[in-house]
DNA sequence: TGAATTTGTGGGAAAATGTGGATAATTGTG
DNA sequence: CACAATTATCCACATTTTCCCACAAATTCA
């Protein structure tokens, strides 16, 4: 299960080096082989392999004639860019999804369970804020959410 | 089940000092493997481990395309850290966490039943100020605090 | 009251990690 | 086909992090 926030930067190739303490998960999951694609909210999401070409069945089943379902086959699968893990333990972010989230110098890499999320450092701290405030105004909650006891 | 209210101090190096009293309990039950994470009311959460899986697994069963699940999912699973009692019976708080919650030299530690709370003193003084003259106004009771007897 | 054990705190050293540069390979172009 | 430019792999150094040990303080028991 991959959790938790790391701060890292991004070097002057573009590379983002993997913290140490999620690599032998990886390297047993799916040999450094990673899918990075991108997210509505303007972040990257980066899956184990195998992960991915589940979600991708997924995704090319659904409905062609269907609005949203398009989108997201072309947001999800159209950007989606296998990359390994080099000698070192890091991925090469291609430049195109390196510009859609604006990611600069430093980013953070955010665990989601079965992905990563990649965040611009300063446009994830502005979201978070925003969320915080938020509370849980703004949406209905969904059954499982009324319930919920942390 | 953890209870009572602890004012503690941060060494240098972030490192908390879990009380001995808990430890023995600590040990048994998860072996000294924790999780801490964030809170929105800008505190840290510290689980066991065990419990704190129970909860991610209902977490990542949340819709995907629900907006506070989303939010609750980036905010909790996003900053959920592992983190181990060490020889000394400490645990070395991520400094984005220590961060998060502004916690600077003085603590408190709270058993909250299956978890801890950790405030930054001075925030947690003026929270608990503001809750006891808020009172039970400004917010309807869900229905089982209705019939709460205490 | 004194001594012994337990607990809290801090520092230091070894290991692991992150970062950058250099070289080798590959691809595209003239 | 050869050359150039870009991309990938590798290696070395500096830094950070982690682990462990030692001392100081406090508490307990005789």
């Amino acid at each position: 299960m991959l959790r938790g926030l790391n701060e890292l930067s991004l070097d002057s190739k573009g590379r983002l080096a993997i913290p140490t303490r999620y690599r032998d998960t990886l390297d047993r999951h799916c040999e450094g082989r990673m899918v990075v694609t991108v997210d509505r909210d303007r972040c990257l999401l980066l899956y184990p392999l195998p992960d991915w070409e589940e979600i991708e069945r997924k995704l090319v089943k659904l409905p062609s004639y269907n609005e949203s379902a398009r989108r997201l086959q072309r947001l999800l699968i159209g950007h989606a860019t296998e990359c390994e893990l080099d000698g070192s333990g890091r991925i090469l972010l291609p430049p195109p999804l390196r510009e859609f989230a604006s990611l600069e110098k430093t980013v953070v890499l955010i665990g989601q369970g079965n992905k990563f999320e990649i965040w611009d450092a300063a446009a994830w701290n502005t979201q978070r804020a925003e969320w915080l405030a938020a509370g849980a105004v703004g949406g209905a909650l969904p059954p499982e959410l009324e319930s919920l006891s942390l």
